[in-house]
DNA sequence: TTGAATATGCTAAAATTTTAGCATATCATT
DNA sequence: AATGATATGCTAAAATTTTAGCATATTCAA
């Protein structure tokens, strides 16, 4: 799959696609209530018409209305972002990147733990070649 | 600073930035040569412009050419465009998306060292209240 | 020092994105 | 079954984005 930054998504369109990446599916009204600077109720339809187009997302009827899902599972589409971001700020250093993570945000004391184990685990499952 | 999943950049002025940020900086020159589908010289000149215009883009003279850098620190983008990806695809948890760091891509033993290190490092350094 | 090569400044057209609104269908309630 | 509320389908205009090209300046080397 292209990657997320690349994609050719206008502004409307990539904001959309958070959106409904980030709450695993949503109704026109959903879409609505979440866009910075909200459109009117027609335009958020045919931007989600668009991205169904354009096959980055599908719909299922729920009742009266459209639910839309993204196409690519989420944490495949959470994947190729972070890559991006990794190249883009992080000279490709994953070392760098997971600093700027547990820099930034206000990190438990439990979930660096868990981190840890995360860290073992990998080291253990599979060291490549 | 705005965040910069959410900021107002059009599609070719995103993937401009993400040049510039890649780069460090960047002539005309440059970031034409990195430019997806690249279109003229004349465009990117004007997009330049306009993203400079807003505000993110300086240059300096750089002989008979113009040099861009951002006027974001590059790290502190980073640190922004991670936010909107935890945010967006990982339920807001550093621990999920370190998971998709470290599975995804090819980590070296090395690394993994340097992670725990990491991470023993934020446990000593400041665990927040 | 002069000319070719390579820049930028600016203007405006082409293309895409974003938007609204009318017509029609569907659902739920009385 | 009628009706009000809430959906979608579709079309086309408004706004923004993307693009090209001409005019002019700057650099560098012969």
């Amino acid at each position: 799959m292209e990657d997320y930054g690349t994609l050719k998504l206008s502004r409307r369109e990539r904001q959309i696609m958070d959106i409904i990446f980030q709450h695993g599916q949503a109704s026109v009204a959903d879409v609505l209530e979440n866009l910075p600077d909200a459109p009117s109720y027609s335009t958020v339809r045919a931007l989600l018409r668009i991205l169904e187009e354009k096959g980055h997302l599908t719909h299922q009827k729920d009742g009266p209305r459209y639910i839309y899902r993204p196409t690519q599972p989420r944490h495949q589409a959470g994947r190729s972002a972070l890559k991006q971001i990794v190249q883009t700020f992080f000279d490709r250093s994953i070392e760098q990147t997971v600093a700027a993570l547990v820099s930034d945000t206000e990190v438990s004391e439990e979930e660096l733990e868990r981190l840890s184990q995360l860290i073992e685990q990998a080291k253990k499952g599979g060291p490549p070649s």
